[in-house]
DNA sequence: CTATTTTGTAAAGTAAGTTTATTATAATAA
DNA sequence: TTATTATAATAAACTTACTTTACAAAATAG
């Protein structure tokens, strides 16, 4: 693609400083034009101009004078938060879980319903607009603006034109999303796909916190990465960035549903993991999991995280074996990426230290020492609802980094 | 790390606008004021002011006019290519080797010589700086202006401080090869890893030209990679970025010299397809090799080429199965980081398409479909000698993109 | 030769920032 | 109590990169 020519004009000067000092009242929680000044390297006065003008959009709000040791007492402002909020909308293998968050990511209601029979794009979102509208009415909708609804799904997303271009789970392609998601609840909609909102999520809220690089990953049904590089989503070319699953391990290792062999999703799914403990209880191989079971076709992941919790043998080796290759897939990651941090979530999370223990030692094992100096590998502090957050955090990153003027966001919002 | 806080000033402004002109001329060869304008969508009295500066700062010059079908002719400017000129230095394991070339990466002297018996920094630099002015004699150097000197190494580099901070092929850690080469040569130096140069170069005179997003894939002693993500060199959070050489691709695969098992370099590195040959002739596999050496070890890759192009079954095969694997990793890549194109560079091109017909086949073969549409992988067009454009590019991204004032740019490099 | 088209400059205007001067207010020292 | 010092904040003038508007210059079409 031409690298097309960008003029950088007065206005986005402005917007991007006016930016920055949100970023940092956010970060900060609170501060005075004074410190504003001195952490921006922006003059007293620029800080002065811009505090007046996001007063006057009523963005941040005074919070009085703050005591110091010498010297006139700064007067501390902060967002007020109030002014935005977000609809996140997770839609997911099962179900559809909608949240209303404020611009801080405090959840204010959160609704979560099973998937229509019907997976049609028509009813899909009819069915989540159903559902936003009771989140709406949860909470007294007058009194707040919602800015807008973050809409996260699984697959191949364009988030620039709002399209759901390939979602493996249902029977779609190319479906304009965000135009049928606006078109019922008549809010402005943002869309991504669902690893890059955690990370977003983990970025704004979690504890990838102002990292500038780092890596989420996601394991449930399948393996997934989102990339942060240089505090910036990382897409790739089509949206198709961070498929790590499909990365091959193990060279003529087991079938995978792409047609290839060995690769990181057969090993270390969940998926893969409930299959290899179907088959190997099949087998006839000892295990908690069979005397439960008179169907071994009912064995679900969560039995088998049970059961290792429980010391059942055979649960806790699969658990280990399939941890360790994800070990080796992260390393990969972090001998290419180099980042500052790699952080995990997704089901997996359940298996606790049965999984934990063997990934994090496989990837000290596997990845080049100099690239994980100073380097942290660790789980998501977020929770099992991270989806909804992170699918809502696409507003805040809008708000706080997006090349659109602060004004609008201000004003479209209000209801 | 903390994201440090940026302002915007409208200095920055003006300076980034200026180099966006520049990018144009470089890449148009000649254009009007009109036409830069309409380009960047800065009006022409803008246009004109910058263009009266760079004129001023002899940047550019006026070409004359150029004849259109109606109205009056646009007056053409293009880049005065003999204002900056740069050095380009490679240390490469077996040699030294140095070239001058103008902005426009045309070469305008160049000299090649052996590494000293000694290689500690300070000898090794000595030698550097002996063979730089060398080829600063060969060219009258009154008559042009020398901006700086580009140095490319293996290993991790820091190019922020100048450091080459672990470079496997060398006795040293952590030793400020800027600072001794500025030192010796009285000329600012830039440094950077030679792969990431072989990218620059790639990105501002190669198949990358202008792309956004793409890969150099190096292979010759190792496999390293350089990464190109919008339009911008990633380094990684410590500068070790793109160690491809080291991803797993065959788990339980034969022992690296990184201490792990099955790295893509013990499969597909020069280095290790010419073990295997050597290890293959000794087991009695019958070899054109075989026929022409009495001591096997004396086999060299570039044998293994010969023999190859000559039919040989022996040396075919083990090329063929090392670019298989390459095929693989450089899929694992293209999984990962969606990219517009994937440019192999480095020794490996000399196995001709004994190498690139199964790499291409093997690498289509494992990436994702999605991935890979609209996509290119090729090899490089910049011959045997990339490695030193690539070292003086560093300065060709400095003045094109770089964040310091352009005007310096013009006077420092003056002698 | 005039109308039209395109390139380009001149002069005034805009606005986001900086510089400089000044005010406000608190703690501390005389 | 009063002067001094430190810190926060505003006011007013200044700077400057870009835009707007007006217009000049130069070429072709008719």
């Amino acid at each position: 693609m031409y690298n097309p020519a960008q003029k950088i004009s007065k206005d986005m000067m402005k917007q991007m400083n006016q930016k920055l000092v949100l970023r940092i009242l956010k970060e900060k929680g609170s501060a005075s034009k004074s410190e504003l000044s001195k952490i921006t390297g922006l003059t007293l006065p620029a800080i002065t101009d811009i505090m007046t003008e996001l007063e006057l959009y009523q963005v941040i709000e005074n919070l009085g004078e703050s005591r110091i040791k010498r010297g006139r007492f700064p007067t501390l402002f902060q967002l007020k938060k109030e002014v935005f909020h977000v609809i996140g909308v997770s839609i997911r293998s099962e179900s559809i879980r909608v949240g209303l968050y404020n611009i801080l990511g405090e959840t204010m209601a959160y609704t979560e319903t099973a998937l229509p029979e019907n997976t049609d794009p028509e009813t899909m979102m009819e069915r989540v607009n159903e559902v936003i509208q009771v989140v709406i009415q949860k909470y007294e909708v007058g009194s707040l603006n919602i800015l807008g609804i973050g809409l996260g799904m699984h697959g191949i997303v364009n988030p620039m034109e709002g399209i759901s271009v390939y979602p493996p789970h249902l029977q779609w392609e190319n479906v304009p999303i965000r135009q049928l998601l606006e078109n019922k609840t008549k809010l402005p909609v943002l869309v991504d796909n669902d690893c890059n909102s955690l990370t977003l999520a983990e970025y704004w809220f979690g504890k990838g916190e102002n990292l500038n690089s780092f890596i989420t990953i996601n394991v449930d049904y399948g393996v997934g990465a989102g990339i942060m590089i240089d505090s910036q989503l990382f897409h790739g070319r089509n949206y198709g960035a961070g498929q790590i699953g499909h990365t091959i391990i193990q060279d003529n290792g087991p079938l995978c549903s792409c047609g290839n062999y060995g690769c990181l999703e057969t090993l270390s799914s969940e998926l893969s993991i409930a299959g290899q403990a179907r088959s190997k209880i099949k087998q006839g191989f000892p295990s908690l999991l069979k005397e439960r079971y008179t169907d071994v076709n009912h064995v679900t992941i969560t039995d088998i995280y049970d059961a290792a919790h429980n010391n059942d043998k055979l649960a806790s080796n699969i658990l280990e074996e399939a941890s360790r290759y994800l070990g080796i897939g992260l390393s990969t990651l972090a001998n290419v990426f180099n980042p500052e941090k790699i952080i995990i979530t997704g089901g997996i999370l359940r298996g606790k230290q049965s999984v934990m223990d063997p990934l994090i030692e496989s990837f000290y094992t596997h990845a080049l020492k100099t690239n994980v100096e100073d380097f942290e590998i660790t789980t998501s502090g977020l929770g099992a609802k991270a989806d909804v957050l992170g699918a809502a955090t696409l507003w805040v990153e809008h708000v706080f980094k997006g090349d659109f003027p602060l004004s609008k966001a201000g004003k479209e919002g209000i209801t």
